[in-house]
This record gives structure tokens, sequence and C-alpha cells, in this order.
DNA sequence: TTGCTCCTCACGTCACGTGAGGTGGC
DNA sequence: TTGCTCCTCACGTCACGTGAGGTGGC
């Protein structure tokens, strides 16, 4: 029999796990001295107390460990035990290489422009939406060819909405999907799930669309449109430097428009995919 | 002004985090009405909420997340902070690599045997001890040769101890040397470290010696020795399949022992290192 | 009046480390 | 009497999720 700082001592384990994992259940004390209190182990206990360890160290949590070792699994269920303690370790390596990948391109970023980088950009999964919209084209995606035809196309839309009596349920929105030389621009509104052109008159040019749920490299971007395409490039660059590919339009959320265009806030979202079948394009660490 | 609960949708964050940032300082809302206490954003600080999701998907934890942002750092310490980032990630990765490969190795085992083995095997670091010992020659490591060499010389540093009035300091153990065509037996006991033999008279055949310190795969075996070359064979085939290599003499640590041999515990300790250059030899995952 | 959104506590998570405050045998 | 070992609480860690219980405007 072992005092419990002698059995920590002989399993190389601190006292306190042994008294966490004797409140746990997990591995009691051959006899407790009513009296003190006092926790007595055999050596022998020190076979369970390497199991724990060994489980402990393949990374199950004590939870786990106790269900393993008390419940006497089969060589089957352990097998299936490991086999989704596999998977989920993959996983999690899979995840930090990304983070990974990411520390280094940032590193590199800096090191190339030397200051650090202000507007953040990044991924998030944006939910599909429905939208009333309408659209015209532009002869190219210059802020120059943009303006002079979305400007007119919100001013339809809002118009149309009004008068169907229709609120929208979120910042309006702009996706451009090229055709031919030019550019489809499409102005568009969130709306309900209960507004149809069957009930409401939302007149002919305006649409009804549900625009697909998308992952998307984001950035806020504050000021006038006449530097979108500078915010564009950055989204383009950093997209490719991070192991992904465009897919799909490009979109652009309004979310604060005043009469000063110098103080607008734009959420730009740039559709991604990871790059199938090849590593992230990253500068090599020094 | 975006509600709390329309600058989360934005943000794709729940408006628990958006409190919890409050809270903290991460992310203050630009305004809270005195009276309701509800919270008031601007859309021009999604850029600082990106900034933070940004950080926060890089692994750092909100504290260094605010120390980054609030302490406006110049581009060299966020490097520095980023290079240190860089490290954990590595080392985290490269130990859950381990622990990938030790499940499989398990799964493996379990494949090949079809039952969990019984007694586990857990690397362990042994400090460095300070011991007592007597040695002599055997003929090989087989127990019949040891047997009759290591019990009389137990019984001779034992009652050394006795008439030098030394107590060991905890369980004694063996170890094993190979010389020539036979195994030099040592038969120890740890002593404190104001045990001398100017002042203590332990006789001629009994020195003192620092065994290292060692990181050893080990295992605790039940009943008498007459199996042990069993367990070191199972030690060995394990030390193998996880990518060691033996590096040391083989210890043995008497843990208890009684009159009846069969109830002798006792643990094994096999001195490893890394093996150089090269990968662990796990059979591949089905 | 019924929803909806907002609010403030406050517990729970995971595996212990780390005091705080006290006891019993050498 | 001074160390040493043991004991039992109980807080702190990290980033929120998840109720519980209540409020104000449509």
């Amino acid at each position: 029999m072992f005092s419990i700082g002698d059995f920590a001592r002989l399993g190389r384990v601190s006292v306190r796990m042994l008294r966490h994992y004797d409140e746990l259940g997990l591995l009691r004390p051959a006899h407790v001295d009513p009296l003190t209190g006092y926790r007595y182990y055999h050596a022998a206990q020190l076979a369970r107390l390497n199991r724990i360890i060994a489980l402990k160290d393949l990374g199950f949590t004590l939870n786990r460990v106790q269900t393993i070792l008390d419940h006497d699994l089969s060589a089957n269920e352990l097998q299936a035990m490991l086999q989704r303690r596999h998977a989920e370790l993959k996983q999690r390596v899979r995840a930090d290489l990304e983070r990974l990948a990411r520390v280094r391109a940032r590193i590199s970023t800096i090191k190339q422009e030397g200051l650090i980088p202000m507007n953040e950009i990044v991924i998030k999964r944006i939910p599909a939406v429905r939208v009333a919209e309408v659209c015209a084209i532009a002869a190219g995606y210059d802020p120059q060819s943009i303006a002079p035809v979305i400007d007119p196309l919100f001013c339809d839309l809002f118009e149309c909405l009004a008068r169907a009596g229709v609120a929208p349920t979120g910042p309006h929105l702009a996706y451009y999907e090229p055709v031919g030389e030019g550019v489809l621009v499409h102005a568009a509104a969130p709306i309900g799930d209960d507004v149809h052109h069957t009930g409401h008159d939302l007149g002919e040019r305006t649409s009804i669309v549900e625009l697909p749920e998308i992952e998307a490299a984001t950035t806020i971007h504050r000021g006038s449109m006449d530097h979108a395409d500078t915010v564009v490039q950055q989204l383009a660059t950093w997209i490719e430097d991070h192991g992904y590919q465009g897919s799909g339009f490009a979109r652009e959320v309004y979310l604060e428009i005043t009469d000063d265009r110098n103080t607008w806030v734009t959420e730009f979202q740039e559709p991604i995919r990871k790059l199938s079948l090849s590593k992230p394009n990253v500068a090599p660490q020094g």
C-alpha cells in the first residue's frame, strides 16, 4: 500500500490528478482511512493508472476513458471509438494546417508590404437570400461604367417595392454577372418569403430570385464606390494567396448609405471555393 | 445604426458573442441606450469585428486579439506575435500527428490480435536517481540465468544498507548492462543525497551511482519474474511499432514484493529515443 | 393580448493548478 | 516546536451556449 504521494511519484502523475480521478470514479484508492481520509493505493493499481494515461495520451476525454475502461468494451467497440478519434484528430490537424497557412500568408504579406494591412479579409458563409431585383447591362466592371447604370436601377427598384407595399428585410445589394463583352448589373433587395408576384404588383421589370448560399471572402469598404476596383483587386490577390478560387458572381452589400458618398459603408463578397487538387499558394516560411 | 440582432446578422456572429466582446471591451457598441440598455452599432464597426474574427481564426486568444488591436502594434511587433503563433501551431500539429500515429498503431494492433492488449505501455520521463548498488555477471538475459544471480545480490545490498543504517528512499530496482557474452546485473536501491561512502560504512562491494534521467517505455507486470522475457518482448515490439529505438540499460522496479512470487508487482522500464531521420513504422490506415 | 427583440444574471464546459486553511505524526 | 504530508473546499482557466426571468414597443 502506498500513500497518495508515493503512488503519484511511482505513476509520475500529480497528487491532484489522483484526487481528481478519485472524484470522477476513474481510479478509486484501494483503501481510504475512515478517520483521516488518507488515500492508499496498491502497486497493482498502477496498471489501471497506466491505462488511463495511455488513453488520455490518445486524446480521449476522461469521460470517454471512463466509458472505455468501465464498460469493458469488445475489441470491435474499442476499434470503432479509435476510428472516430482518428477522424477527429485528422480533422483537427487539417484545420491547424490551414490556420498555419494563413499565419504564413500574413507574415509574408507584412514582410512584403512592410505594414499591417488595414481592411481585413474574412471568410464567411452567406446564407441563401430571396431578393426582388431589376437589372441592366453595363459596358465593363470599372466604376465609371457601373455607376450610371446602377443608380437608376435602385431608383426603379425602390419605387416598385414602395408601390407594391413591400418592405425590404435587410440592406440592399448588387451583384455582377458577366455577359459577352459587358456585365449584367443586378440591383436587389432582400424580401420575405411571403412576397410573390401574384399577390404583389411588382411590375414587369422586377423579378424575384433566390440567391444561393455561398462561401465568400468578404471585406468592409468605407467610402465612395469610386475605389471599388482596388478593393476587388485586393480580394482577388488574397483569394489566390490563400489557395482558393473564385466561384460565382461577386456581390456588394450597401450597409450604410448617406448623402455623403465618402461615408458609405459597403461589404464586398467574392464567392470562393477550395482550389481543387492543389496546395495553398503560399510563400514558403524562412 | 443597427440593433445588436441586425449587426450580428450582418457580421455572421452570434448575439452572445457581441455581448461577450462588449464585456471584454473588445468591441464596444457605438451607442448604448441609457434607459433600456439596448446596444447599437455603426456599420463601420463591422471592420473591427472582421479584424477580431480574422485574428481569432489564426488561433489567437481574445486576450491576445485585444493586445494586438488596442496597443496599435508596429508591423514588426505583429510579425513577432505571428511568428510565435506559428511556432505554437507547428508544435500542436506535431503533437497531434504523433497522437494520430499512436491511434493508428492501436487500431492495427487490435486488428492483428483481435483483442484488447491488457498491459498498457506508456512513455514516461524517469528523473535521475542516486542509488547504492552491488553487481555481478550472469550468463544471459533469460530468467533462469538472472534469478540465481540477482537474489543473493539484493540480500547483500540490504545487509550492507542495514549495517550502515541507511534507509532506501524508494522501491529497489535492477538494471542490466550487456558485457561480452553475458550481462552485468545491477541490484540497486535509491538513497538520499546525504549518503556517502565517507560517512557511511557501506562496504567495498557497494557503490554509489547516479542513474541518468531517461525517457522510457514502461509497463506494469504482475506475477513472478519467470515471464519477464515475454514482457520485455512486448516492450520491444511496441517500441519498434511506435518509431522509437532502445537507448541505455533496461530497468526493473520492484513495486510490491511479497512471499508469494505470483503476486509481485514490477515496472519494466525500457529507455527509448526517437528513431532518427525516419517515420514511425506504423501500418498504413485502411 | 400575443410575438419579437432586447436585457441581465448565472450555470456549464474540461482537466486539473493553485492557494487557503486546517490536521496528525515524527 | 518545526517540517512534512495529507485533507477538503473553492476559485480560475477559455469563449462562449444555453436557459431563466423580465421588459418595451408593435
